[in-house]
DNA sequence: TGTGTCGTACGAAATTTATCGTACCTTTAA
DNA sequence: TTAAAGGTACGATAAATTTCGTACGACACA
């Protein structure tokens, strides 16, 4: 007995499914021979792994499924800024207690981040006044 | 068979584990008591499973522990910080690509990001000349 | 010198997540 | 009109993670 439920209503996707997302978010709307294709670009994964995947996921109501073919077409129920929204808010408040501003002190003292994309921020954030 | 080795050598902490990770980065190095005190504070949680965790944390090399009392006293390996720094790597990298500025945008259109937030990181992004 | 309390060790069950095998239906082309 | 290719459905298994029960040793103290 775990609800796990989001701010609003959606469950977390877990890291399969975020897997299958990003394809769908990348390419639009696909079939699960496409996103099955996709994903052994990177990894060996056999199609019936996939395809119960995405069931799941549309089980969950978080993707939803044109079965007016016999090859399904499936669809990111949320748009892909707003599931992102919910992973970063879990993830700030998880780790910075909510603070944005700590993650970007976080972010800034990273080696990973280049002075490019540090510029880059700087930019975004004049641009906004 | 399945590595999951972070860039430099620890593995990834799963969620329960970072639980109790958070507990001694606010704490400092505390008995499995403590901790499993701490988390009863928020869930209920046996006294057992704590432990477990945390040998199991320490059989990774994630805590090490001063076994010379015969309440141990568990202490995170590497610091907060690089360990931050690891998961918000695996973040950006899996959300965002790797780029810190999109991570950033999201941030700043993310309306749970207060005003407040923002005018502290463009503090920070000014004081860092 | 018991006996209750508090500690660790650790196997095993429970849960969650991920992968796959098999059945079976549809379409296509020889 | 059938065989092959390719699709979905779905239970079963595997793998990873989490939780717990039981055993047993240290210590305090009546």
């Amino acid at each position: 007995m775990k609800s796990n439920q989001a701010e609003n209503n959606l469950p977390e996707p877990t890291k399969a499914e975020l897997e299958i997302l990003q394809v769908l978010w990348e390419c639009g709307p696909s079939t699960v021979r496409f996103v099955n294709d996709k994903l052994n670009e990177l990894r060996e994964v056999n199609y019936t792994s996939t395809l119960k995947q995405m069931q799941i996921l549309a089980e969950k109501g978080i993707l939803k499924r044109d079965e007016s073919q016999m090859k399904h077409i499936y669809i990111p129920v949320e748009a892909e800024e707003k599931t992102k929204d919910q992973l970063l808010n879990r993830f700030v408040n998880t780790l910075y207690k909510g603070s944005a501003s700590k993650l970007m002190m976080q972010l800034l003292g990273n080696e990973k981040t280049s002075k490019k994309e540090i510029e880059e921020i700087k930019r975004l954030l004049d641009s906004m006044e």
